[in-house]
DNA sequence: AGTATTTGACCTTT
DNA sequence: AAAGGTCAAATACT
């Protein structure tokens, strides 16, 4: 009932609140003298919430772009508002996504969020009670071969880290690019480079999120179709991501999530 | 040339 | 009617 019309900046506050509320809690346990664990948990707890409130900085800031950063100067357009008549039939079909097959993904995003597929953007809208908005996307071959996978891709409320990834259709379309093929087909399970990090600093609900992956991939037999994946994305030491060797593209996500620009 | 993203309109589902 | 999902024109990036 809050979360409705009120403006993003309002989020923002209340998860800020709630991480001052963590640090505050946080310095009393500390006090304590065998409360470790418990304050590891709060850390973590903290940490995320700035995570979120980085996030949540992003779609605000995101929202406000048309006149915001670098925009090609329109040189001389001045025209007129126009109305246009269209009046076009659009036939429909196509099933649901449905099926709420839940599967995470380790953190390590190596290639863990590009599942190997080129996908094409063709949507995104707000939706109800969801404070990020949700993201359409459809395989780039769809026109040039018949395939008809598509995706939707929604941050979680609660968890800067996860990200709901719901699939729909199979793919129908060739791998074109093999530049490496390497062991690209592997059961659900983490890449290497990241293992240590991931475990390190693993949040109680990536915990959660891991074990039923596991309860769901071995037991219960997936449909191939529509089904929802939840990925946890990135890790939270950036120091860890540091020490090691890791490439550009790792510190160009970490810039993704914990880094605002300033413009 | 090319292909991707953005975004409001339009359509479908609830 | 309103929320959810898709289309497509304009725009941006290569
Ligand atoms: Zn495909």
């Amino acid at each position: 009932m809050e979360s409705s019309r009120a403006c993003d900046f309002n989020i923002l506050i209340d998860v800020l609140n709630q991480g001052k509320e963590q640090i505050l809690e946080l310095e009393a346990q500390l006090s304590q003298p065998c409360t470790v664990e418990t304050c590891r948990a709060l850390a973590r707890q903290a940490q995320s919430s700035f995570a979120m409130a980085i996030v949540v900085t992003k779609l605000i800031q995101q929202r406000s772009k048309p006149a915001g950063s670098s925009l090609q100067l329109p040189a001389g357009l001045d025209k007129e508002q126009e109305k246009k008549e269209m009046s076009k039939k659009r036939k429909s079909l196509q099933q649901k996504w449905s099926s709420n097959v839940q599967v995470c993904v380790g953190s390590s995003m190596e290639r863990s969020l590009d599942d190997g597929h080129n996908w094409r953007k063709y949507g995104q809208k707000d939706i109800l009670g969801s404070i990020f908005p949700r993201e359409y996307y459809r395989c780039s071959h769809r026109h040039s071969q018949g395939c008809q996978a598509r995706k939707q891709v929604q941050r979680s409320n609660k968890d800067p880290y996860i990200i709901d990834i719901t699939y729909s259709g199979t793919h129908t379309c060739i791998h074109a690019d093999t530049r490496s093929e390497e062991q690209s087909y592997h059961q659900p399970k983490r890449t290497q480079t990241m293992k240590e990090i991931e475990q390190s600093n693993v949040s109680s609900i990536t915990d959660q999120q891991v074990s039923s992956i596991h309860s769901a991939s071995s037991s219960a037999a997936t449909p191939p179709e529509n089904l929802t994946m939840r990925t946890t994305d990135l890790e939270h030491n950036h120091f860890a991501m540091e020490s090691m060797d890791i490439g550009l593209e790792y510190m160009e996500f970490y810039n993704d999530y914990f880094l605002l620009d300033f413009s």
